[in-house]
DNA sequence: TTTT
DNA sequence: TTTT
């Protein structure tokens, strides 16, 4: 690496991980994470508020961890660098979004936040990832086949 | 601020600054940072390199610093946060833009890398650069028209 | 600021916050987190893990929020700079102490681990700074005079 | 880990870096690291300025780098962790000293700067350099005697 | 879409 | 001295 890339994030998932199968059978993550910052208008004297939410890409181990562990408004420390994608949409036109890709995750909710309300054993089985276990995962994928290219497809989000 | 939104880029600048006036008269320095990673790939055994273009925007007293001291090729240290930009195409269709907005600079070029060769006194010229009022000129110097839509483009880049 | 000096850490208080109070009333407090790191020892193949100790110091309206919010096992983010204070023992030798000057506080526990077990309503008194005005404080400091010269004191820790 | 643990500096050395060598060959760096703040007095309107003196360490290849790359003035980007290790003086007392162990090195001078002046190549000579066997040698060269103490002396600084 |  |  010539030069630094590097982001630090903390914040709440506003869904449950998307998670995706690569090719070779490694798992990937995507987390949609919500910061927000909060100042007082000069002019109303009100208080606002805006929200950015930040699309954070795992691989392998660590997205496993992501598919076992996290949750809708599970709250998390991420570092990881900057990366923009180009890809073309249905008129051919460029275009880029950009993303990150995540290298260190630390879940900063208490044992007790976990414990209560679905995050049972992650158990894998033979024939499953252990990501695929679990009943809320599945829920938000009804993927009949876990289309070699759903990895490769060009329409980031 | 709740949460953490936190970008760290060390790279160098691909071009000058682009410089533009808000309508308020205050300065914008819009820069674009490269960072690069390298690393061997393992089917080929060849080093691989991809550049990653970092579009950073510095406001008023910041901006002016980029207008003064920044060039093409200069080395930055930039502290700053995400901000993703909703747009419309001419087509009307949404889009995003994912910059970072610059809340700490830092040059890092040698003072001799400064001084020789091009950075000259900060001095506006017949020619016009396309920030044309130099910070310290800018001041004292009423803007005929801030062409209100300077700022306000919506196309990003 | 010539060059970069940041810290981040993000861990749990070991204990209460300690407070102080500056000569002319502003609030000081001090704040131990813990982070650990965890490896496999080649060796023996037994896990190990060391656990590093930070001592960090906030001032004024963020030390008020220390003492109002933090607490033994709290978790928190912060993000400061690194400062190394010289000092004499009693015989006289130069010593040094670094610590973690804090910029940024962002507490990580949810609402609801907050709200059970003593975070009860900050209400500052006229005759004492909010922070003075909880037992568990006052637990950890039967202090006769909140003497003048506690916070220019020469041992560190 | 549990938790973060991050440091980032960006600064320039006081002196040429510190090699040394453990005990199984593996070589050590320490390089000592100036970052300043300045600040304008209120009382007194003077301009004032503080310079932190920060110690690292780095291990292996990135203690050779340091050792053939850097020199007192060298502008440096470093990523790394507190670590506080204990020791005793004469008196037996307990002491205690914090160091950044260095994990990302980035070299922030110009070709131009390392190219003039002394940045020769790494090649031992007769009068031998602290860090005697420079790395491109020190891998073929059976260390005579490796001074066990060396590494392990318990004056930190 | 989350949290506070 | 905390947490996991």
């Amino acid at each position: 690496m010539a030069g630094v890339n590097k982001v630090i994030i903390v914040g709440n998932l506003g869904n449950d991980p998307e998670m995706r199968t690569m090719p070779n059978g490694e798992a990937v993550a995507n987390i949609s994470v919500a910061t927000s910052e909060s100042w007082m208008d000069k002019n109303t004297g009100e208080r606002r508020e805006v929200t950015e939410w930040h699309r954070i890409v795992f691989y392998r181990r660590q997205a496993e961890v992501c598919g076992e562990y996290l949750r809708k408004g599970s709250k998390v420390y991420v570092e990881g660098r900057l990366r923009t994608r180009k890809w073309q949409d249905q008129n051919g036109q460029d275009r880029y979004t950009t993303e990150i890709q995540g290298d260190v995750l630390q879940m900063l909710d208490s044992r007790a936040d976990r414990g209560q309300g679905g995050y049972s054993a992650p158990q894998s089985t033979p024939a499953q990832p252990s990501y695929q276990s679990r009943p809320a995962q599945q829920k938000a994928t009804p993927q009949p086949e876990p289309a070699m290219d759903a990895f490769d497809d060009d329409i980031p989000f």
